[in-house]
DNA sequence: TATGAATGAGCCTTCATTCAT
DNA sequence: AATGAATGAAGGCTCATTCAT
């Protein structure tokens, strides 16, 4: 009973953490303006979140695995598995530069971390984990088509999370320069050209490679 | 004589909040921390700086270009114009992966300006140079040799970027996780992935892609 | 009980505030200054005063009604009315003359309010309400008498308090020049004057003014 | 040569301070900001007047002489001495009313002067200046009329000079309240009734007061 | 479990002053 | 006679933290 209580409370408290946050940045964000938030006093934090380093830990945890939980959302399927790939691209991005509370946490938090010994290992925990989804996923999908990628396995995920990453970079800097259809574009031709494929519509299927072509 | 003098003392304080910046972050560096790096008294640094906005303006100015000169200097030439795009992987690579201050400083403030709306166009424009010149050189250097990239041309440039950059946010966060050779070539590779080239050793000349040969 | 704890409080920190107001003016009056003599810190008098300016709104209301409510106690009855009169003048030059905390911080805030667009409002109100009290208390003692003033009604309290609030001026710039006993005399002869009285001892009664003794 | 020069810039900084005080108040008026106004660097401001003290000395000094000035000037005559008096009163009224900066900067010295003794003296000089003129040119124009005043000679020039600041004040403070014709008014009637004298029209004559017309 | 009150360190900024030139 | 540069003290304010209740 007293226990649950106490997890709703310090839940709000992290709601209302990522909210701000997501709103003003680490750096301006007060534990008033999160206790306002969340409708508590600044006393009652410091009940829940000893210091306000602990409360972003929490923060930072849970806005991750709330990223990841709609990015491993995203690996839909599909009869094709080319058309299931688009679809998982157009949801990556989707998720990623649509500006979610949870996404500028992130972007922000991976800032702080390049100063802060203890944030960084939660998001290389963080990395890792997207990179080897991706990477079952595209082992899965595309590997079993008998084709192989052109760059190291291990490379491939995190070519693709970094590339998806630094466009969100530039789509928060200048929202209007990039359009959503030409990065799935993009980023597609990138996957496929990787795995040694010819560019592809929505309704192809998997052309081979000038290599295979030759082999052949 | 007091122009210069002037001009030389604002150097060394924008040339400190740059080291200063670099270690502690935005957030977490006060004039005073720049002041005792630059060896000056806090009211030095508004004698040349009215405010704090203003020197992280110059910081920001000076950090951009910064690494821009370094990547310009980055395009090589050679004989080879694969050798020469390598090349120029492996110092763009190397300047941005070194952690060197300026890199570090653009990327906090790069973080900054999610909520700074002042900040957020002087990266914009950052990004837009950036792209421009690697538009040019990979026109001069590609378009030249007959091929026809297979994502629109404004895109290419950012995506390499973009790679660049969420490569780079990685291995900030972990370094031991990415290696450099393997991140040149798996950037060589997408490039010319992109390119609709196969991809390359060091010495290799240009070969005709699936489409060319078909059509050949 | 926390509730009074903080009124207590904040009424610990306004009279501080008055105190060191009164005794080195507005603008040399620090926080410091304050929190030092209400024997707490600085960030306790921003706890219960966001900004300077709030405190200072709190003493400019306080000191004005402090020193209104000594002007109110100081309007006296008495069977003769010339002689309450009299009475009256001696307490409201004692209360302003003695150069009590609230009559300087008054003052003072009087001479702030030349360029603070918004104290001055608040002083014109006070300067309002003094002297509808001034225009009531003469009305019932003196309009009952018969006699109409020479001045127009709404002029007369203007007036009395001009003269006082002036001379207070020339005894705070002069202590010694201006005498107590003279000031009220002059007072009294001043207001019976503009009466249409003749001057006046303790004891006297009513005078006929020559107009009024030309009327008879 | 070079005194001249000295004295022209000095007078300049002079000139200078009184117009940026008059609009900020000696509190928050900066040396810089006077420089400024000046069209001379802070250091030129040191070089004339070692301290910022000096400089409000120097202030005080031609503010008061400035405003004095203007008042022998208000001192008119006339065939009529009622008619002059009045016209004195309008001309004495209308400068002090006028806001002019030399007058704001004496106000808000004198305020300053409630706690720099330094300043004082300067101020008490000037009030008594003031109130010798006054008395002299009473003196001379109505005392000579055979009339006597019904307060102490070296009363009546104060509680003159008292009112008007009072009133002063009062119309800085709400400048609609108070109509300039209904001031000048009152002043007359006052001053009249002081002396002893019927209420007045700009045309009338002296007429003698109930004691007068009794004695006769 | 939660609050109101209070603290103290630190931040950005202002400003009178000094000084070499 | 004047300037640009630099100083350092102080000021108002923010904020994470502590604590009695």
């Amino acid at each position: 009973m007293r226990y649950k209580k106490s997890a709703i409370s310090a839940r709000q408290i992290v709601d209302a953490a990522i909210r701000v946050l997501a709103q003003k940045g680490y750096a301006r964000a007060s534990l008033n303006d999160i206790a306002q938030e969340a409708g508590m006093s600044k006393g009652a934090l410091h009940y829940h979140f000893a210091t306000k380093e602990a409360l972003i830990d929490a923060v930072l945890e849970t806005a991750c695995t709330a990223v990841q939980q709609r990015t491993i959302a995203a690996w839909t399927t599909g009869a094709n598995p080319l058309e299931a790939l688009h679809n998982s691209l157009v949801e990556l991005w989707g998720t990623r530069a649509k500006r979610t509370d949870e996404a500028l946490v992130v972007a922000d938090l991976l800032a702080q971390s390049l100063y802060n010994d203890r944030m960084r290992p939660r998001l290389a925990k963080y990395y890792d984990l997207a990179a080897r989804q991706l990477g079952d996923y595209l082992t899965e999908h595309l590997y079993s088509l008998g084709v192989r990628p052109r760059v190291p396995a291990e490379m491939l995920p995190r070519m693709v999370i970094g590339l998806l990453d630094g466009l969100v970079l530039q789509s928060f800097v200048a929202p209007e320069v990039l359009d959503a259809d030409a990065v799935v574009r993009a980023l597609e031709t990138l996957a496929l050209s990787l795995f040694d494929l010819s560019p592809v519509h929505r309704d192809s299927g998997v052309v081979p490679s000038a290599e295979q072509a030759e082999r052949a």
